[in-house]
DNA sequence: GTCTATAAAACGATAGAC
DNA sequence: GTCTATCGTTTTATAGAC
């Protein structure tokens, strides 16, 4: 499996990634060496330093890639002038399907992140609120409306992602629900914990 | 800091524990060394084979203790024959209290996982799954009835526990809520979540 | 851009003295 | 039960040839 000599720049950046995003999901980023990743692209640890100065340098841009896909997609879909029942079940429907389709990117990004340095966790972190500022935005509209009944936006937020979330620990494609059918059921638990 | 020679078991075990389990919390289990647990605790890391024969099983006693300790509160707590709301409410109630007064055993519990045997993982799932099916029966329980409308029981008590585990995540002790009031509004939305 | 080779340090685990 | 010492490996990262 030894590669021969020569560039391949535009192929081997992404294969990188690839391989490093999978490793660490499967094993944990300080499980998995350099050496091990090189070995799946099919080149040796040196050549690694030609796309990432280090290690966790490769950690935080493959999460960022990940925070910001989440966000222009989600920036993408969202009608802001929309009734907030209709926001509401657009974010559910589109915060399970983003995220069952990424179960890789979406473990790293909530596993990882101890293993950033200071200044790249912080920057993480700030997408991430960002996203969830989102939603925030969607509850508040619905209680100034009326249609809403939370006592903390705030909290109902992070428990709503907290719950969504968990559908990436048990769903298997094939398995016993489509993806539709834990949409529905979702959005079904989601939509009475708001309600008025 | 070099400790004298002589026999200390009876103090050093926890101590071991104690020390794992705050280092692997912060750090992770494949990020800490042996030599940084005993240089926490005060001996050398030889020392620390006399109480676990691995890295590894240390992981997974700390793992199996805190679920037998939750499976163990949570029956001395649970009344069958209650209502099921009553019952539901304080289920609610206490694995927000007592997950949040562990947050190093929680944290590790959910993350360190894939650092386990095969065997290992397969114990620790189970004794989760006992723990799982406790909710499960409760809302089964309201189900049958007719106090709860519950499209998938298995799926809503994942969602519960979900939503709950994610108060760890942003808790803290002198914050902006008590934890009564956590409690509280956890308590609402779940109870609007499950209702009939 | 990738290779080979290597530096410098750290790793888990063990042996044997006390 | 803890110590010192160490074995055999592995680690991240770099240097220089091609």
């Amino acid at each position: 499996m030894a590669r021969t000599q020569g560039s391949h720049s535009d192929i081997t950046g992404p294969r990188i990634d690839a391989a490093a995003l999978r490793l660490f999901a499967q094993f944990g980023f300080a499980a998995v060496s350099m050496r091990q990743i090189a070995g799946e692209v099919g080149v040796q640890a040196g050549a690694l330093y030609n796309y990432t100065p280090d290690k966790q340098t490769l950690l935080f841009r493959l999460m960022r890639g990940h925070m910001e896909e989440l966000l222009a997609a989600r920036a993408a879909r969202d009608a802001p002038e929309a009734d907030p029942l209709d926001r509401l079940r657009d974010f559910v429907r589109f915060h399970i399907r983003f995220h069952l389709e990424r179960p890789d990117e979406v473990f790293i990004a909530y596993m990882e992140l101890r293993n950033l340095s200071e200044e790249n966790f912080a920057a993480i972190e700030a997408l991430r609120r960002r996203y969830e500022d989102g939603l925030e935005a969607i509850l508040r509209q619905g209680v100034a409306a009326g249609r809403f009944t939370v006592p903390d936006p705030k909290i109902a937020t992070l428990a709503v992602i907290a719950m969504l979330n968990g559908v990436n620990t048990w769903y298997r494609s094939g398995g016993r629900l489509t993806l539709a059918e834990v949409e529905t059921i979702y959005w079904d638990m989601v939509r009475k914990a708001v309600a008025a």
